[in-house]
RNA sequence: GUCCCCAUCGUCUAGUGGCCUAGGACGCCGCCCUUUCAAGGCGAUAACACGGGUUCGACUCCCGUUGGGGACGCCA
């Protein structure tokens, strides 16, 4: 039994496309389940839009979801001498030709056909002149002589058997007018040499794959097997673009995605395996295969995502998570410092269940840093707590009386105090919970105080006294 | 316009002719818990696009309609 090699194959021209990554997500997990390889070809062919940044931005992309190419990136352009070199053969062989049509006489022939309720294609006006009447001043493009009767057969392992009549289909340049290959041309060829046995890509792909078999056919080479996933839609069922929003994975790792829940949320986003909803990458491995991709195209639900990502935050130790905020925290201009870290580490779990994304969680952890004397602006807040001066003055005491500083002594000496006084927390509660964090919402106070220690309460309560 | 594909709750999906009074998850709504915000617990609402067949029996098979999507480049 051979080796299932899959691969994945980006045009280098912007980030890495969500839709993108989950193609890659599936033909890297595709590869492991069956013990293959998974290779990576960057298809830069397109060599005006084609960036070194994009490369750059798709390896870095690759790379944060964990799906690392067991082999070298190969790239495309590389190998365009080869390309043409095998669009040459078919010719020399007389099944491709060459093509005098300027770009003016396809436009007219595709304006034609349109208006005539005729499929938009080149009508092979070249397939078979004499190449004697050919134009002195025209570059020619090779195209390829494909069968014009008939039907090409595709059994996809996704969407099943389909087939196109041949006449639907023109004869497709393999070779531009300048000599380099076309997209066509270099994959077929491409993913003969590398050993591709499983083509697994975009549902965008479907109706090139039926030219792709006719070139497999001229070569005389077997087909790989042929997967085309649905692709994902905005919210509204129409093809993601920028108004749906982010599109890029880096946009959803800044927006403090863990890769293991994107890569979690991708997997379910056309692909099911019964009930199961938190899968991990080992269990995905186990599971993957074609017959659990779904036929129809999916929608993207960011409130989802974020609801798996809270899930994987739940899930991480508090090591990670610390590891995870200094990261968060480089970005700003002050980064975290030891103390800071400790007090973190206590009060985690209050802030952890709080964040659905680590920017959320940076930004509830700010309660722990250094960030005396708390700002509070709000007028009405300020002179509430002037009000209870007194009572905050006399809390000063009672809490600098406390020895043990911990969570049953925290919460007996609170309730205790609030019982001498006679009032509820509710009354004194949201006016404290500002005075240690500048927040109205954070968590629970007996918790701030633990995390924050006993030092640094005192003194932000001091603070208002 | 031509060709191709798709169609279960708002969304992601389970379902491969009887297990379906259609299951799960997210969201939404309600209740409980609660010093806030969360989290958590419990519960509710909610779908087989439509019309024909086939069959003893269709969400499941076939045909059509409608709706949605994709492809029609010397882009990839």
């Amino acid at each position: 039994m051979t080796q299932i090699i899959t691969r994945f194959a980006p045009s280098p021209t912007g980030y890495l496309h969500i839709g993108s990554a989950r193609t890659a997500l599936f033909n890297w997990l595709f590869a492991k389940h069956h013990g293959g390889k998974y290779l990576l070809r960057i298809e830069d062919t397109d060599r005006a839009r084609s960036t070194d940044d994009a490369v750059c931005a798709i390896i870095d992309g690759l790379n944060w979801l964990g799906l690392i190419p067991d082999e070298e990136p190969i790239f495309q352009f590389q190998r365009a001498k080869h390309h043409a070199d095998m669009a040459l053969k078919l010719l020399n062989e007389g099944k491709a030709y060459y093509c005098y049509c300027t770009p003016q006489e396809l436009e007219e022939m595709r304006e034609k056909a349109k208006l005539e309720g005729k499929p938009q294609k080149y009508d092979g006006r070249w397939r078979d002149r004499d190449p004697k009447d050919a134009p002195k001043d025209i570059k020619p493009v090779i195209r390829l002589k494909a069968p014009n009767e008939g039907e090409t057969i595709l059994y996809d392992h996704v969407q099943g058997l389909i087939n196109v009549a041949n006449i639907q289909l023109d004869d497709m340049v393999l070779l531009r007018g300048d000599g380099t290959p076309t997209y066509m041309l270099s994959v077929v060829v491409d993913d003969f040499d590398m050993g591709i046995t499983h083509v697994i890509r975009g549902d965008d792909h479907l109706t090139n794959t039926f030219r792709q078999i006719q070139l497999y056919n001229a070569f005389g080479w077997n087909l790989p097997i042929f997967g085309h996933i649905p692709l994902i839609h905005g919210q509204d069922g129409a093809k993601l673009s920028k108004r749906h929003g982010a599109l890029g994975v880096e946009a959803y790792r800044d927006m403090g995605i863990l890769p293991e829940a994107m890569c979690n949320y991708l997997l379910r986003l056309g692909w099911g395996h019964g009930d199961d909803e938190i899968i991990n990458m080992q269990q995905a491995i186990k599971w993957f295969d074609f017959n659990g991709i779904g036929k129809s195209a999916s929608r993207l639900d960011m409130a989802k995502l974020f609801h798996i990502n809270h899930h994987y935050i739940q899930h991480k130790s508090t090591e990670e998570l610390l590891i995870l905020l200094e990261d968060q925290f480089k970005q700003t201009d002050k980064p975290l410092l030891s103390h800071e870290k400790d007090r973190i580490t206590i009060g985690i779990e209050g802030l952890k269940k709080r964040a659905q994304t680590l920017v959320e969680l940076a930004e509830n952890a700010w309660i722990y840093r250094d960030i005396r004397p708390i700002k509070i602006e709000n007028e009405d807040q300020l002179k509430t707590i002037a009000d209870l001066k007194e009572v905050f003055s006399d809390l000063f005491q009672h809490l600098s009386s406390i020895q043990e500083w911990s969570h049953p002594m925290l919460d007996l000496e609170l309730k205790l105090f609030l019982e001498q006084k006679g009032l509820k927390l509710g009354k004194i509660g949201p006016s404290l919970r500002l005075i240690l964090t500048s927040k109205l919402n954070a968590p629970s106070i007996v918790d701030v105080m633990l995390a924050l220690g006993k030092e640094e309460s005192l003194l932000r309560l001091g603070d208002f006294i």
